[in-house]
DNA sequence: CATGAATGAGGTTTCATTCAT
DNA sequence: TATGAATGAAACCTCATTCAT
């Protein structure tokens, strides 16, 4: 039975061609990681994933279209966990709690592709004229939309302190990112969890409404 | 007399020599401002500075130096008013305040160079081999540590909520770019002025200890 | 019986092959025709020929044996149609006629593939090292022996001019050249028969000697 | 004494400079005509003019430009003489006497080139993208036309037959190439001259109205 | 025979840096 | 010091060809 396909019905040359590049991708990832964009070379990249460059180039256009390859699978990472642990809470406290909880592990595991996140991520892309934009430009607005979405709602509902929800939304991604930064640089002396629990903290505390 | 030297006790050539390296400087910073570190040729940076590439080389080592150069420039000038505006203040509520201002007002200043500077600042040196830390490093933790002292001084005095300091430095650090990264995306509705009251208002604001 | 072959004792495997052979040269014209030789790739073939690029290299050892085999094939057609229409005419004045007819017939037949044919023909191959000639060459040998020998004749007859035939051979090669070049420029007015009609006129007119 | 330029009013450099360009120019073509347009590289013609590869790029955009340069000079040199020896000849029939001298000629001078002068001019461009056109075509719509006014004006005074005048440019033209085509593939038995006065005769011969 | 993923030599081009004038 | 032509290492990318399935 399922003779020549799997449950995706995809042939076996298929499903290794989709695992081939799935390497390269991630290998890739490593080696901008390492040297950021301009730093790397297809070369290296061929050499990290064990291909010849020529093979990089039957799966990829080129070195840019592979790097926006990386950054929207990060961003589809992301983006999938956002929706599933973040959007779906009711609560809006829970919904932020998630959120900082979830920012900080994905930056954990993609530790050294952060440069290049942040590279391209904020305020400078690392070329103006690489316009990683479209789909990745699409994926933030709905990200800093959602997370808008959810201090207003905590804010409505009396939980949140009566501040414009952009503000807000902006506030969090900026204090994640100095405290990501921060700890990019210092290696940091608590373990992840430890971490989360004392950013909730922190910056929900921060947040609530205190009366009675 | 002093008939071949000014105040400063140089003589015309050394006098000249300086103007020049701070015209080529200025050049750079315009040219890495358009094009980012990678972008930029040393030929583009000698034309704007209408001079030839040989001379670029006459005062700095090489495209990194200059790099460095313009950099360190940017960070002392910043330094140089932060000492002045920010640390001199008593006031820990006017000191956050001035730095607030200081820094949406440089930002202003070198707008275009904000990806550059972003770039090497934030999470990620725009390249890994290239070393600027030192002067970098030392000037930036000097700030870290002046800010972070003027929080103290804040809590010890009652006057701000009791937060760890270093915290509420990368706060302010990290919302402050937050911002800026969001200005430069978005062309700001209000003027200068207006957005320094109205940040100062929300971050001082949520800052101050409210009893009594 | 005869049950697994056909007239020519092939076996259907083997008509087969041959069938696909054809159809890949028929593929490789059309975009040599397209592209020319430098500009066209062995992928782009394949597609053409609805084949994978490693059928084409069971039937033909490269790319450059591809491109000698369907020049040879366009001049062995030539050739045949020259032998049959041209050669085996009595009067020397038709069988300049029909050359003439021939020669447009094939060149808007192939008119794609004229760029090709006069890279490879005239004063230059396409390629130095890529010596088509041996088979190209003693076709063409033979070709200019036979015009020589139909202008021979009609010299000899009394109906042509007295000229050397060789030269007589060139002139009429190269008008009908310089025709065809300029055709392939400017899209003629007038159709192929009418153009046949007028060009042996022209040619053939001067030829003729014109006493009593 | 003229100490800073020359006649040209030219500094040393600049004069220099222009010198370089044209060695690679000159070794362009030699390389060029060994081995075709695509079958030669940058480097080659590197080697051959004895500079370094980046060398050929600060005084040329590229392969294709440095080509067309090639093209254009030869296009020049050609036109520039055509105008003084042919289009200012008063008789029609010396113009063609002369035109007919000048071309083989120039032939003879760039003999090697005639490949790719064959490629680009005749029939088939080297490549359809390569675009040498404008400049080029222009100069040749420029010649045609000239020639062509040639033979109406020995019409009109009743010098040569009654033909139309372009078809009579085209003959010469193909005619030309033809011989030009065999000479260069067979080596030619006679020397230059004695050709010259052998295809005067046999051309200009048949064009002669020979009425009392 | 048919397939097409993998290969890697080779070509074009850029640009930081040097150095003779 | 100022100049800018010359350099050449190094990057990106293409494509003819092979070979395991």
């Amino acid at each position: 039975m399922d003779e020549a396909g799997n449950a995706a019905g995809l042939t076996r040359k298929e499903r290794e061609r989709l695992a081939h590049r799935q390497e390269i991708l991630e290998a890739a990832e490593r080696v901008f990681a390492r040297n950021g964009y301009h730093g790397s070379t297809v070369e290296q990249i061929a050499q990290e994933a064990e291909f010849a460059v020529g093979t990089i180039y039957n799966f990829f256009r080129g070195k840019e279209e592979l790097y926006e390859e990386v950054l929207a699978g990060l961003a589809e990472e992301f983006m999938g966990a956002f929706r599933e642990q973040v959007v779906s809470q009711e609560d809006p406290v829970a919904a932020i709690g998630a959120l900082i909880e979830l920012r900080l592990t994905m930056f954990e595991k993609h530790r050294g592709f952060a440069r290049a996140f942040f590279e391209s991520m904020m305020g400078g892309h690392v070329d103006v004229a690489m316009g990683l934009p479209e789909r990745m430009q699409s994926l933030y607005q709905e990200g800093v939309k959602a997370v808008t979405g959810i201090f207003e709602r905590g804010i409505r509902t009396g939980r949140f302190v009566d501040v414009d929800p952009l503000y807000l939304t902006l506030c969090l991604h900026g204090v994640m990112n100095a405290f990501l930064a921060y700890w990019s640089r210092v290696e940091p002396e608590e373990s992840l969890e430890a971490r989360v629990v004392k950013f909730k903290e922190m910056f929900i505390g921060r947040l609530l409404r205190g009366d009675a």
